[in-house]
DNA sequence: GAATTGCAAGAGCACTGCTCTCCTTGTGGG
DNA sequence: CCCACAAGGAGAGCAGTGCTCTTGCAATTC
């Protein structure tokens, strides 16, 4: 992350490096409202207005977390992108697909740091956008990428040019270039349903009707991969 | 809800609702996380102690909370599917969907009481389980009783007897009697996209690419709706 | 070598959830 | 009608929290 150049700065690094782990473990140990910078500080052996030095305040280290969560997340799903042939975009999207999954169910806390209430007041810190954008990226190139057989008529009555009044097409345009803006729509869509179901799945919102999440999910994908044309129905 | 027979168990009802009502104004100001009981009991000119007369805990006054909100939640669309006639499912989804969306967006903190980051350790009483089903029952309830035009083709090879493997067949059979249980899969995934849609709308993941979310979220809808088979493409 | 800066320690403030003991007051049974 | 009982409020107190401020030491920089 940061240079490091002289060795106070190298100690600084560790040090905030030591924190971020010991405050993930009780984030998954006891959920994030059970983080308490007192409690990290006795395990580092520290004075807990030491802590102090390197975050300002407890949410200053929540931030840190999430940023870390979200390129935790980024680079889990990049990898499972670039494991598949390039051309199989269907195959690429059921890995990616799988592999925010697989990240959601090893890491429920960080998930629910990331993708649940937000923690501070409102506003997300700019930094924190950026991180978010690179899991929807993958998602987005796979769409650009992909060479869908049949455009997929799309029903011009219902939606048209008019896409631009409820989308930011620049901003989608520029991760999913060579997607028709016509399917922007689509491609929200799947991305909110597959976050709505691991989101449901985690919160609990799923207990009493879904027996396995794993073949739901499975079907989930499926489903949402004909609807983006990425695979025969 | 419970029944006072003599004036003391009047008061104590009452009592109860004047704390519910601080509660939820103060978790309206200052979110979950700044609800504290000291702060209510001081509003309320009491105590702090005179409180746990009445929730033994804060969990318990949250779990109070959340069951109000749910069946609030239930109540709103029930009757905005009420209003409508009975016979056009479309609309009555439609309706329905939206009153979801207007009760989140005018209750965003009880929203994320319920469908945000789960708050006590993470078993839901049953008692929330129930209220919690109410919304899912209008939903399952327009798909039970509209007669769609056509059976729309499931393709059997993807989607079949297997259902059961990982849908509880016999809760979603009670919630939409006389839905085929191929049908299942679309109408969870329907219920999971919405309420993904508010969580990312209301938890700021959409920020950025998503202009008008209310636009937005009724061609989620329609598009949902052409998916369920209660609109034509 | 001196000045400056980084960092840890410790005390302390205002707050939290929750418990315990005391005391008053309304209630139902005899 | 009175009395035992229980409900509910008051107050003190415990252990914990985030965060601030001052003090002193050690490492870097000039």
């Amino acid at each position: 992350m940061s240079k490091a150049t002289n060795s106070r700065a190298l100690a600084r690094d560790a040090q905030i490096e030591a924190i971020k782990v010991v405050a993930r473990r009780l984030i998954a140990e006891k959920s994030v409202s059970g983080l308490s910078l007192r409690e990290v500080s006795r395990e580092l052996g520290l004075v807990s207005s030491a802590l102090y030095r390197y975050f300002a305040t407890r949410d200053d280290l929540l931030t840190a977390l999430i940023l870390d969560a979200y390129n935790d997340l980024g680079q889990s799903v990049e990898r499972a992108d670039a494991r598949v042939a390039r051309a199989d975009a269907y195959a690429r999207w059921r890995a990616s697909a799988r592999a925010i999954r697989r990240w959601a169910t090893h890491n429920p806390h960080e998930y629910a740091l990331i993708y649940g209430t937000p923690v501070p007041g409102y506003a997300a810190p700019t930094a924190t956008i950026e991180a978010a954008a690179r899991v929807v990226r993958v998602l987005g190139a796979i769409l650009s990428e992909s060479r869908r057989t049949a455009p997929r008529s799309v029903p011009k009555h219902s939606q048209g040019i008019d896409v631009g009044r409820y989308l930011a097409i620049d901003v989608l345009a520029a991760i999913m270039p060579g997607v028709a803006p016509e399917e922007y729509l689509k491609a929200l869509i799947a991305w909110t349903t597959i976050f709505g179901f691991l989101t449901f799945e985690l919160f609990g919102q799923y207990v009493g009707s879904v027996k396995n999440a794993n073949l739901m999910f499975d079907r989930v994908v499926d489903d949402l991969a004909v609807s983006l044309n990425l695979k025969a129905a």
